[in-house]
DNA sequence: TATTTTTATTATCACGTGATAAATATGATT
DNA sequence: AATCATATTTATCACGTGATAATAAAAATA
C-alpha cells in the first residue's frame, strides 16, 4: 500500500505538500504539483480510507435495520437502497431486528446513518432503540413514528381500497389474516380491515398466526385447521403476500381452489405471488419511491443535522388480479362466469 | 461518539488501561477491569473500526459478490452469509457483478476477503476481477474455480441425477432452458444434460433465454414463443428455479398445465417454487453449508494465509416432487394415477 | 537596500486504537 | 529494612490522512 509519505520521501519534499497537492489546493506550485502528480500515479497511490473516515468523522456506512421475516419484500428494499447507496459512494450494511429489539448484533461498526423498514414490536421498542443511537435514523415502511424523519406508505387506506374492492365483487364473509402479537406495523391493516367491515354492517373475522421468521409454512398449515374448525369465508384478506402464499398453498392442499372457493388477496406486492396459476391480488408497496425518499431524507439530514422533520406519505396501489376476480358471492352458488380462466 | 479517552477520563484512569481491559489483556487487575467494563457498557463504547482498522491493518469487513440477477436464491445466500458473518464479528457488504464484470461500483472501502457466488462470465472475467484484489478471495456456488479456495455445489452430477429422474419418469423429449451467453456457472448443467441426453440416444434441445436480471418475466414470455414455434416438450429442465417459475407462468398462459401437458424441474432450491400448485422438482443447492465452509476457508486463510488451497465439493439434492411425477410419457395418453394429487 | 506583500513549503496537532517499553506499586524474601 | 520478584499502570510511538499554524522563499513596493 503506497503512502503520501512515500510519494514525498521519492521526490524529497514533506507529505503535507503531496497532501496538499492531492486535495486540489490552490497554493501549491504548478511544476511541483505535476511532478507530485506524476508520481502518485506511477507508484499507484490510494488513499487509506480509514485514516481518511478517522479524520473525516464519516465512515461511509449505513446501517438497514430490517425485521427479522424471511420475505421477498424486504430483499427488495435492501436491494434497492444498496443500489442507491453505493451510487452515493456509501455502504450499507444490513441488520435484522426481532420485534423486541435487537435480535442480531445489530452492528458493531459505527455507521453515518440509519434506516428502518417496517420496524417491528411496540412503539416501545422503536423509542429504545432510537435512544441508543447517536447518528441520524429514518423510518420507512407501513408506519410512522412521529419523532424522526420517515417515509409511510399508507396502507390504513390502501385495506380500505382493497376492502372496498373485495365488497364491491360481493364478497361477505371476509377473514383477515394477521400477526396474533400486537405488532404496530400490523396494527393499521388491522384496523382498516376492521373499519371497512363495521361500515358495511359485517363481523370481523380474525386469522391469528403467529409472528414468526417464515410466514409461509406457518399459514399454510394454520389455514388448514382453520377452515377444518371455522369453515371457510368467502375471501381472505392477508397481512402480507407471503401470508398469502402460504395459505395460497394451503388452499391447495385441502382442495380448494382460488378463486372459485375462495378469494385471497396480500400485501406488499412481491412478484411471487404474480407466477402462480392464479395470481394474487395485492396492496403494492412503491418500494423504489420509497426507498429514494428515504435516503434522500438521510442525505439531507446528514448535510443539515438541524433542519426540521421530514416525512412523506405514499399511497399504496391496489393491483387486481385473478384472485379477486372470478366470483360474485360465496353464499350464492358459484356462478361460472364467461371470464373464468381468462389470464390476466 | 464514546472513545476510550473518554471512559478513561470519567474513571480517572489512563487511556491505556482501559484499551488492555477491553481487549482483554491479563494483567489488568480484576476490580479495574469490572469497572472499566462497567464504564463502556454504560456509555455505550463502540470501538471505532477505523482507527482499529488502522491500526491492525484489519477492516472487518467482509464482501460478497453476487450476480446481478433478482432471485431469492441469492437473498438466501446473502442471509445467510450475513448471519454467519455477523456472529464473528464481522460486517457483511454485498456488491453486484455483471458478467462482463463488475457492474456496481464494487466498495470503496478495503475489506479483508471476498466470497463470491456463482462467479457469472467467462473465466477470464473471474481471473481479471481476481488480480484487482489484494485480500484472499473465497468462490463458492456451482462452479469452481482452480486457483482459490472454493467450495462448489456438483451441478454436473446433479444434473444427472435430475435427468435420470425424467428419464425413469418416462420423459423423452427433454429441453434445457438455459442462458443464450455462454456463462460459466451454466456451463456444468449443460454439460450435464447434453450428456444424459447423448447417453439415452436422444437430441438435445435447448431453450436459449438472454441472461438477463430478471429472469421470471423473460422465460415467462420467451416460453411462449417457443412452443408455438417448436412445440411442446415433454419436460423442461431449467437452469434455475427463477426460469422455471417464469416457464410455469408462461404455460399457463398457454393453458398448458403442470405435469400433465409438461414436467417441469428447475435449479437453486428456492422456496417460491413448493408454493405453487404444482410444486416443482428441483435440484436443491446446499446453501447453508455451502456458506458456512466458505466462511470457514476465509476465516482460516485470513489467520494463516499460506496455507494450502482449501477446497470442498458438496452434492446437490434432488427434491423430487409433483411437478415431474404424474404422467409416464408423453407419447403415450396421459395415463392418470392413483397419487394424482397427492400432495408432496 | 529595507520593508511589505504574496507565494510556496513545512511543522505541528488531531482523529481513535494497538503494540511496546517504561514506570510505579505491591508483595515476598532475605 | 533492603532487595528482589511480581502485579499493575502509564508513557510513548505508530498507523495515514487532513486542518491549521508557522516558516521560508520569492516578488513587489517603498
Amino acid at each position: 500500500m503506497v503512502t503520501q509519505e512515500q510519494i514525498a520521501r521519492q521526490l524529497g519534499i514533506s507529505r503535507q505538500l503531496v497532501t496538499f497537492a492531492l486535495a486540489g489546493y490552490p497554493q501549491v506550485a504548478k511544476e511541483s504539483r505535476q511532478r507530485i502528480l506524476a508520481a502518485a500515479r506511477e507508484l499507484g497511490y490510494r488513499p487509506n480510507p480509514h485514516a481518511r473516515a478517522l479524520q473525516r468523522k464519516r465512515t461511509g456506512l449505513i446501517a438497514l435495520w430490517i425485521p427479522d421475516q424471511i420475505s421477498t419484500h424486504y430483499s427488495h428494499v435492501a436491494r434497492e437502497l444498496n443500489r442507491l447507496v453505493k451510487q452515493a459512494r456509501h455502504e450499507l450494511i444490513v441488520s435484522e431486528v426481532g420485534p423486541t429489539g435487537a435480535k442480531q448484533i445489530l452492528t458493531h461498526v459505527p455507521v453515518d446513518g440509519v434506516i428502518t423498514v417496517d420496524f417491528p414490536g411496540q412503539m416501545k421498542t422503536f423509542s429504545q432503540a432510537r435512544a441508543t443511537l447517536t447518528v441520524p435514523l429514518v423510518s420507512m415502511g407501513t408506519v410512522g413514528h412521529g419523532e424522526t424523519d420517515s417515509v409511510q406508505v399508507d396502507f390504513r387506506a390502501g385495506t380500505q381500497m382493497a376492502m372496498n374492492h373485495l365488497l364491491d365483487a360481493g364478497y361477505r364473509r371476509i377473514a383477515h389474516a394477521t400477526f396474533m402479537q400486537n405488532d404496530r406495523p400490523s396494527d393499521n391493516r388491522r384496523l382498516g380491515y376492521q373499519e371497512a367491515m363495521r361500515t358495511a354492517g359485517l363481523k370481523p373475522e380474525f386469522i391469528y398466526y403467529p409472528l414468526t421468521e417464515r410466514q409461509r409454512p406457518v399459514t399454510r398449515r394454520l389455514i388448514q385447521d382453520y377452515i377444518l374448525q371455522h369453515g371457510c369465508p368467502d375471501a381472505i384478506f392477508c397481512h402480507s403476500d407471503d401470508a398469502a402464499l402460504g395459505i395460497y398453498r394451503g388452499l391447495c392442499d385441502l382442495k380448494l381452489r382460488v378463486p372459485e372457493d375462495v378469494a385471497l388477496a396480500g400485501c406488499d406486492g412481491i412478484e411471487d405471488t404474480e407466477y402462480l396459476e392464479c395470481p394474487l391480488t395485492t396492496l403494492v408497496q412503491p418500494v423504489a419511491e420509497m426507498c429514494a425518499a428515504a435516503w434522500a431524507f438521510l442525505l439531507k439530514r446528514l448535510e443539515q443535522p438541524e433542519i426540521k422533520m421530514q416525512s412523506l406519505i405514499l399511497e399504496a396501489k391496489l393491483a387486481i388480479r385473478e384472485s379477486t376476480t372470478q366470483k360474485i358471492t360465496a353464499s350464492k352458488p358459484a356462478m361460472p362466469h364467461k371470464n373464468d380462466k381468462k389470464i390476466k
